[in-house]
DNA sequence: ACACTATCTTGACACTGTCAAGATTTTGAC
DNA sequence: GTCAAAATCTTGACAGTGTCAAGATAGTGT
């Protein structure tokens, strides 16, 4: 239950909004507790009354992010509901897609930013929430013998990987020119899923 | 070339040096340039005469980092130089290797610490290199008939990118503990390259 | 009405990256 | 070899950071 009206009246989410903010426009290294609450307009020391520490504030900006990337991904997945193939190119897509607008914010959410995950119980539970709709879309390709029928879970792991991985080599700038010159983001995410599709 | 007997003597790769061993016991998070200094045995400034800023320190540890990985890689593909195959699946297995026993070096490598990477020539070129590498093993592979014959680059990019994107998702405590019970992460790689080989 | 708790402010501390000024040592030109 | 120039390192300072403690303020439940 988010608090109704204190002194400022829902200071937590516009603290996380105001983070949300700097970390897209300043990036990581802009990302600081102090400004976050100046930012809101509050005392630097307001915000730990809300999250216990840096960290804390991290988590839920992350956590928020899965919120959204789990929106995408879900509004994809519905939208192509009779076609498993075009759920698994349109899902990935709308996964590069995410992590392409909301480079920083996708970056502390796959990139160790966050040291102690397990520590925050919504962060696990919505990138679990968000790994199960892989996995549902993976199995729904294997019954309509889109993917070989090997176990869901690791050829989910393995498509998931393949798409996450070229996504934070793009993002990281270690695809060479040569092959970026040539080809898009999504050529290459094409490519990857018709690896792993049947013939 | 490196400086030969000053007041230090190559201060330069200490600092790196010393720098690497905090990564890996403090995380990034205890990776100062004053701690740095520190435990080189110089006053918290001296670094400057050799880093521009913690940038350009992490950068040489990254670049550092980038020199190993190359190193193994090369002595897997070396050693199986007869079989294609077991290039490709010994060279996957020594990144996966390398990131997990240098579990901090590689998020620095991977994750978008260093904010200007072509700002630091020797960085951009063992990574270039490195990838060279990846795409040279591919290559070898589609000519033994082990990969299908498709752009060597997009191929390559594709499996690295698998390779690359299960190891971070492991890291990262992504993989859920239902999948991780009853797979290994090498299981996981074998079954990636499997699904890219030929029948 | 009143104790209680959540929220927020003020002030402090240690630590950080960075710069400027100066000291010291090595190098290179002569 | 001499000596100016450059490279290396130290000391001291500054602003910004995360965090804690003590107190002020405002809603809560009884």
């Amino acid at each position: 239950m988010p608090s109704k009206k204190y002194h400022h009246g829902d200071l937590k989410n516009s603290l996380i909004q105001a983070g949300v903010e700097i970390l897209s426009k300043e990036g990581l290294g802009g990302l600081s507790l102090r400004k976050v609450a100046a930012r809101a307009g509050v005392s630097h020391s307001a915000p730990y009354a809300h999250f216990k520490d840096r960290q804390a504030l991290i988590a839920a900006i992350s956590t928020e992010g899965f919120k959204k990337l789990y929106t995408a991904l879900e509004a994809a997945v519905l939208q192509h509901a009779d076609d498993p193939r075009q759920q698994l190119i349109e899902g990935a897509w709308s996964y590069v897609q995410f992590a392409m607008h909301n480079i920083d914010t996708f970056k502390i959410m796959f990139s160790g930013t966050l040291e102690k995950e397990k520590e925050y119980p919504a962060f696990v539970e919505i990138s679990r929430k968000t790994f199960g709709l892989v996995v549902d879309v993976v199995q729904a390709c294997q019954n309509a013998g889109v993917l070989r029928s090997a176990s869901p879970e690791l050829m989910s792991v393995s498509i998931w990987g393949q798409i996450h991985g070229i996504v934070s080599l793009a993002l990281e700038g270690q695809i060479s020119h040569g092959v970026l010159d040539r080809y898009s983001v999504r050529d290459m995410i094409l490519f990857a899923i018709d690896q792993s599709a049947i013939g």
